[in-house]
DNA sequence: ACTGAAGTATGATCGGCATCGAAGTATCGG
DNA sequence: CCGATACTTCGATGCCGATCATACTTCAGT
């Protein structure tokens, strides 16, 4: 009968193009604390970070829900390894479709 | 008998110190359409505005409430003249305590 | 005093969003 | 094949914030 077929899927979600950043989009991201601070442990680190090695203060589904938010904003781009999701910032899209706004936000996120 | 006394009252707003601005009250600020619209109108514009000179979609009790989270937040600045509340942004306490930031979001809005 | 103009305060409504738990899917190691 | 791991999806819940209408206050002009 039918042997269940594990063809290999295409699991690479969708990342929007810099042209389609909006503000509001990246405002409504960074507003909340929870990816703000994903945000942030991304920026102070050179390679991309699997979503299960953020210290985040939320369960995993709602983690999830954080980082489609800042994925659909333009602010990371992610991809599988593996079971592990990747992430890392997308410094020069968001640097080009918004100069300084995230050295700003990080450096401001930093002090205190 | 009593007669309705007509003291002159203290109607200054609160505004806090900059030591004391927080970056989640900033962007819970600019994160709102209608604020973000404020905080540009005036940055285009040299002088103070009283309330009443937006343009804003939005009923005169709300715009007291959008006015009154931003002055919290410490982006404006509020004086009474006559029975006109006026506004003006708090350029330099806003670089101050977060350089780069307010003027990384007025461009960002700029564009498109 | 009276009136109008400019805002503010208050209470109600309403929608959106962050959160969680439970169940599902995909991949890797034996 | 069998777990185990790493996330995702889905539905439900609960709260907070934007909005409005109404009533109130303060001030300016007459």
């Amino acid at each position: 009968m039918s042997v269940t077929r594990t063809e290999p899927q295409d699991r690479s979600p969708e990342h929007p193009a810099p042209e389609a950043f909006t503000l509001q989009e990246v405002l409504d991201a960074v507003v909340d604390p929870v990816r703000r601070s994903i945000v942030c442990q991304l920026s102070a680190s050179t390679s991309a970070k699997s979503c299960g090695s953020f210290d985040l203060p939320v369960g995993r589904s709602t983690a999830t829900h954080h980082f489609r938010i800042l994925r659909e904003a333009g602010l990371i781009r992610q991809y599988y390894v593996g079971t592990s999701r990747m992430n890392e910032l997308r410094r020069e899209e968001v640097e080009e479709a918004f100069p300084g706004l995230l050295d700003a936000l990080v450096s401001a996120a930093a002090r205190r």
